[in-house]
DNA sequence: GGCCAGGTGTAAA
DNA sequence: TTTACACATGGC
């Protein structure tokens, strides 16, 4: 592949699909709870669970950190798995509030590894955390930027989730916003075509927007 | 009633 | 190391 290929492949999709700006929210540890209550869901039932927290606390990470596992997991359920999710959000919350502020200091490997050792932070999450919450230049790797790339003839079905991580970077630049709204839109891109819910049906077709200016889905 | 949505942890093979 | 499964609500 030529460099800047995947540079030029997201400048069209920013084309065909305009800004997204993603990630709505009014602090950094906001953000990072965004992340977390769309684990496996969609955002408006994550964003039912954040106008909880916003309705119920200051929506901070000490407010929240000391909140029961019972009123977390009250404020939560809508976003699913909610008992899951009402521990992983204390655990992140009470780290938070004692680590943040060291954090912004700490080396973007070093920061990632930390997080991935807080429970319920896997690769996606900590990059998304890292991406929007600490402006890092981090490149998603999550199930449809991995569809996209193959689709785009750059890998195959089962390329791990580093090796995605690892080609993004290679061909993008380490530009916060584009990085954003990258991640941004190969979602809103994925979710937009019949093709991502049915990867073999013969009935699915690119739209014609799509289609007229090349872009893979 | 079934499928899907901005994943992760755990346990068995 | 890989695979299967549980977790669970809300919209269409």
């Amino acid at each position: 592949m030529c460099t800047g290929t995947l540079e030029r492949a997201v400048r069209r999709l920013s084309r065909v699909h305009g800004p997204q700006h993603w990630w709505p929210a009014g602090s950094p540890f906001e953000m990072a709870v965004g992340a977390l209550l769309v684990q496996h869901t969609s955002w408006r039932n994550a964003e039912l669970a954040l106008e909880n927290l916003r309705g119920a606390t200051a929506f901070d990470a000490v407010s929240v950190g000391h909140l029961s596992i019972g009123n977390l997991e009250a404020l939560v359920r809508p976003s699913g798995t909610f008992r899951v999710k009402a521990r992983r959000l204390q655990a992140l919350a009470l780290w938070w509030a004692c680590e943040f502020e060291s954090a912004t200091a700490v080396p973007t490997r070093d920061l990632r590894a930390t997080l991935r050792a807080l429970h319920g932070i896997g690769p996606e999450t900590a990059d998304c955390v890292l991406l929007y919450a600490f402006s890092r230049p981090m490149f998603i790797a999550d199930a449809y930027a991995r569809r996209w790339f193959y689709r785009m003839g750059l890998t195959k079905p089962d390329t791990t989730y580093a090796a995605v991580q690892h080609l993004g970077h290679a061909q993008l630049p380490d530009d916060i916003g584009l990085l954003q709204e990258a991640h941004a839109l190969i979602v809103v891109h994925n979710q937009r075509h019949c093709v991502a819910r049915h990867p073999n049906c013969e009935d699915c077709t690119l739209s014609d927007t799509c289609a007229r200016v090349g872009l893979a889905v």
